[in-house]
DNA sequence: CTAAGTGCAAAATGTTTGCATACTT
DNA sequence: AAGTATGCAAACATTTTGCACTTAG
């Protein structure tokens, strides 16, 4: 379709391996370098930012970034590409930086209305809510 | 209240003025640093830096993200903070590039829902909507 | 054999920091 | 005078790139 992988490598197999082994976990390029090397992978960190890159565009991880830390990505299980179990979106605290996982159906339910009044599909994987939680906004 | 400025200075002065001057524009620190230095102004770029920090935590100006590109910076007029005249939401589309902004009352619904629901105040002027914009879901 | 992929080390970004100097109060 | 703020240049963290070498098909 696009620009898509010819040959398959170890190191990209390697890399896919790990990803596969933590679903729902977000990595950064540099947490994914430093792991495989302490488990003695055969792989640069060039080839995990170039493979990263290409995981991204064949959908198989989603990047997303959060103020303040490097680019995250995430293993999609083939599950979660259908239905929308596990959906949860990410929230992040200004003041104390805590990220929150939230669930939630009204989100869904803006996600319809932007897609049919804005024509904007919403990615909620990749959009990060900022804010104040409830601990910091009751302790100010 | 907490870090305080405590001496006023002629930068810090200049940065303010050009913000007051560009009210809704969205400037990167190295925009500032450019237009600044455009401008023959006697303000270094780490100073630049410091001060941003620091208008940011007075809520003077607002700083969000948007992947791929440095940090932005943006004014809020004192009448912004009381009235939500001119609010607008940031959408960018991850297939052009595109920064839409788009004002619309269902987005203020889920902040309030939120804010009942989970306890997060979500700042809109932050929050950044990802996803793919009708001109390239329809010429997919 | 040839195109694609890899690794290294160097470069490019964007932002932060240490420290001596200058300015505010 | 005492404490902030500034400017410079160096340090940082993350990501990208050039290029010679290796590998898959």
């Amino acid at each position: 379709m696009t620009t898509r992988a010819k040959y398959s490598t170890k190191q990209k197999e390697i890399l896919l391996d790990f990803f596969k082994q933590n679903p729902g976990v977000h990595l950064s390029a540099g947490d994914v370098v430093a792991h495989l090397k302490k488990e003695g992978a055969t792989i640069g960190q060039a080839t995990i930012y170039r493979n990263l890159e290409s995981l991204v565009s064949d959908g198989v991880i989603v990047k997303y970034t959060i103020e303040g830390s490097p680019a995250c990505f995430e293993y999609i299980s083939p599950d979660e590409h259908m239905g929308d179990e596990g959906d949860c979106y990410h929230c992040k605290c200004d003041k104390c930086g805590k990220i929150i996982h939230v669930s939630c159906e009204d989100v869904k339910a803006l996600q319809k209305h932007f897609l049919e009044e804005h024509g904007f599909e919403i990615d909620l994987k990749r959009t990060i809510f900022y804010g104040v939680c409830s601990d910091c906004a009751s302790s100010k």
